[in-house]
DNA sequence: CCCTTCAACTGGTCTGACCAGTAGCCTCCC
DNA sequence: GGGAGGCTACTGGTCAGACCAGTTGAAGGG
């Protein structure tokens, strides 16, 4: 088949889409951080020099896909309250409940990632890294005496701490965007769990065990791990029907 | 720690969110389907009974998340482009440019999935379901007179059906959103393999070792061997010096 | 000193206008 | 009669200016 001089195809650039542009890469570059104020729309007038409707198209753009939030009255500005996670995480959520999923599926999905996060991070981890996460593990047994929300904080930052050890940021973000959606779908069920201290030892118990495999090398007990934890966590949230998806997992 | 009659956060609603809302239920409830046509923003004015801007806002959010395109002049109004999948991948994308991914990250993370979606396939498909992946595979084969082009076609049919065989919607988004990531980047090179018909073969070779493994009920060997040939078809476009992030799947 | 009031902002929304495209009809010329 | 041209009635993209309701902080009153 013989191939012309092939053209990349035009696309004519709204306005809107260059404001949005230029404010993702800023948020992105780190110029603007979470916090940050942006000028107000009157001012995004002047500056991008388009008009009031132009501005607001794409602030509400860069609104709904979380990067910004913005609130009447407030003298400071427009806030840019979060970085490419809260993204990701504002779309899993609107996936979830378009395509109305549920537990089953975020916690399968969330076994499958997190365990093989778990056991690339076995596979790559320095003996120095490792030292780090066994202060995350420290940082948990010492908040469970305050009680299990500040325990439950202290792992999630263990978990995400794992996550990062894996070296994939890629695997970070949705394992972040998943693990929200779980403990919101079942936020306030679990608060009430019938023994919050049995659990909390049992979760240090497994993270300790995770923290040994790891340093053996075990990636794949790592994962094995992991998986179980998970299971043993959440499976009880999971509708008995759809129960199976998890399990065929262990 | 006592607790008090616990209210929802109220959020005040803004008007273009209502429009986003219907709009996105209408097409998640298949309501409004790909190809379908939106009424022109003047005649959304009224429907919606909101000013022209309002109804503009609410379309560009749609648009930024890939479910309707509008071309000006259109007489028939912004076009249904998309499911959720498209969302996804469009994140995808803003994700992996935004924080300078790699084909690093993006295969390692295929090859996790996916591998985990072939072994959950392998422990749920029927009979009758086995039957038809190989229908695919009889397509793929169909398809190596027809050129790489549509050998590559029939060949994602392949593995999105193989995705859909482990019943996780979250999971057939994700490596959809994932692969055709994978894809872009590396297009231009894929095109101009030095041997396609012996790559062919061997892909052709590969889902019928896969499909026999998953009739064996041997869920561990589908994944291996998905692992293994997304290495075997990707590695080389990984830059060496990330190469170990896809090797240590092996 | 605290509390109220007020003015100067903010974003949310509306109106009405103009432009540049598109598509289909309709005319006019051959 | 048939084709090529222009005309018309739409489309979305953008703009300017207006009003409202909310927030905030400073000025003024007790």
């Amino acid at each position: 088949m013989p191939k012309a001089v092939s053209f990349a195809p035009v696309r004519t650039v709204r306005a809107y889409e260059g404001i949005v542009r230029q404010v993702e890469e800023r948020i992105a570059a780190g110029d603007l951080r979470p916090g940050d104020r942006l000028p107000s729309e009157r001012e995004l007038t002047t500056q991008f020099d388009v008009s009031r409707s132009t501005v607001r198209e794409a602030l509400r753009v860069l609104e709904s896909s979380g990067l910004i939030r913005s609130r009447p009255g407030d003298p400071l500005g427009p806030q840019v309250i979060a970085s490419t996670a809260s993204a990701m995480r504002k779309l899993f959520a609107r996936v979830v409940d378009s395509r109305r999923l549920g537990v089953a599926e975020l916690l399968q999905f969330r076994m499958i990632i997190e365990s093989a996060a778990g056991s690339v991070a076995a596979r790559l981890a320095s003996p120095s890294e490792l030292d780090e996460l066994e202060a995350a593990l420290a940082g948990m047994r010492d908040a469970v005496a305050d009680g299990y929300e500040a325990f439950s904080t202290a792992d999630v930052r263990f978990h995400e701490h794992v996550a990062r050890l894996s070296g994939n940021e890629l695997l970070v973000l949705c394992l972040d965007a998943v693990r929200s959606m779980v403990l919101d779908l079942i936020a306030t069920k679990l608060a009430q769990a019938p023994d919050p201290q049995a659990l909390m030892e049992r979760t240090l118990a497994h993270h300790r065990r995770v923290i040994d495999a790891m340093r053996a090398g075990e990636a794949d007990e790592v994962a094995r791990l992991t998986r179980q934890e998970l299971h043993h966590y959440y499976a009880e949230y999971v509708p008995e029907a759809r129960r199976s998806m998890v399990d065929i997992l262990l």
